[in-house]
DNA sequence: CTCGTTTTGGATAGCTCGGTCCAAAACCTG
DNA sequence: CAGGTTTTGGACCGAGCTATCCAAAACGAG
């Protein structure tokens, strides 16, 4: 008789500041306030749990990013611009970096069914940034002989890497200043 | 009397591959080929082992990094082009990523201490980088009016969204064009 | 070869981990 | 209020964790 998305959103938390190995049941306890009990009668395991964090990560970030690549009203330099903003303005509260990120890194190598998740979810949002380049490529914004697809990798590597500078606490000023030097490369 | 760099080499791969957190005394064992008694003699716990192997994996890449930075008989984009390669052609049997990179998101948040010795290893990089850039400035290989040294963060964070990329199993050429990409920059 | 020191394997300590269990409490439904 | 179901707290489990200990083996100096 509590609320699963409140109890969620507070593991998801944890998981993004410490990581997955290093959260404890714990810690997930005191951070939804639960018990054992209820965390294993609701979610089954830390590991299912932790999938349904990350899930709920992923339709937040996605969602909202998604949003902003589509805004037609901008252009689209604007709107990497934006993009990479965001992951140097996080709502203050939040942890450091990207839970997504830190998930590959640490569980990439070793857990292929996550990253099947997370590709999916990478490529939804490569398709539509390439599909938007594209159509700025045909009206004259960007440089029609670059590849669009290309063009939108290279924005979410720049992306991935702003998130691993902000987990190791990398000035703001410095964060702007990498994002104005890569905006030149459109 | 074994081989303390054989040892200190073998752990780094482990903890390479699987994390700090995710490696047990037990893995170390076996990938050293000692028992706990020795380690523990001799590396006095799994933390100070860590140290040592991050210690190891930073003076190997700095070097061979710095020695690439400094090879003034090449054009600076070329250089940084091979930095980024680097990246995407790794020695094969290598772990995938980046250890400072893995550490950085990892631990990054709860270890002080640890952030501290990787900044100082990453100051010692970007102002090598930074100096490199100026020079090429006045010898009009860059645009005088960028900032050498927003370019050389620009530079690093480009490397670690690569190497974050290659945690997740990115393809080869998908790398490749992001570092096409990410050079158009300068 | 001998004796003092160092190194080794293996048992073991002491915890904490993820996960289970069950009785009591809280909750609905009529 | 009653009765059946769901949820909760908290004791508990086996396993695996980091780290220690100690006796035996290996080593090195004289």
């Amino acid at each position: 008789m509590f609320d699963e998305d409140q109890a969620v959103d507070a593991a998801m938390r944890v998981f993004w500041a410490s990581g997955y190995e290093a959260t404890s049941t714990q810690e997930l306890c005191t951070a939804t306030g639960l018990g054992r009990s209820s965390i294993y009668n609701t979610f089954s395991s830390k590991r299912a749990l932790f999938d349904l964090a990350l899930r709920r990560y992923m339709e937040q970030t996605t969602s909202a990013q998604l949003e902003l690549i589509r805004r037609t009203d901008l252009p689209i330099r604007e709107r990497v611009r934006q993009i990479l903003w965001r992951a140097v303005e996080p709502d203050p509260g939040d942890p450091s970096g990207c839970l997504v990120i830190n998930t590959v890194v640490e569980l990439g190598p070793t857990d292929p069914e996550l990253v099947e998740i997370l590709d999916r979810d990478h490529a939804v949002k490569l398709k539509a940034l390439a599909l938007e380049i594209r159509a700025a490529q045909t009206a004259g914004e960007v440089d029609a002989s670059r590849d669009p697809e290309a063009l939108a990798d290279y924005v979410y590597v720049v992306l991935g890497g702003l998130r691993v500078a902000a987990r190791r606490g990398a000035a703001t000023r410095v964060q702007e200043s990498v994002i104005e030097a890569a905006l030149h490369a459109f």
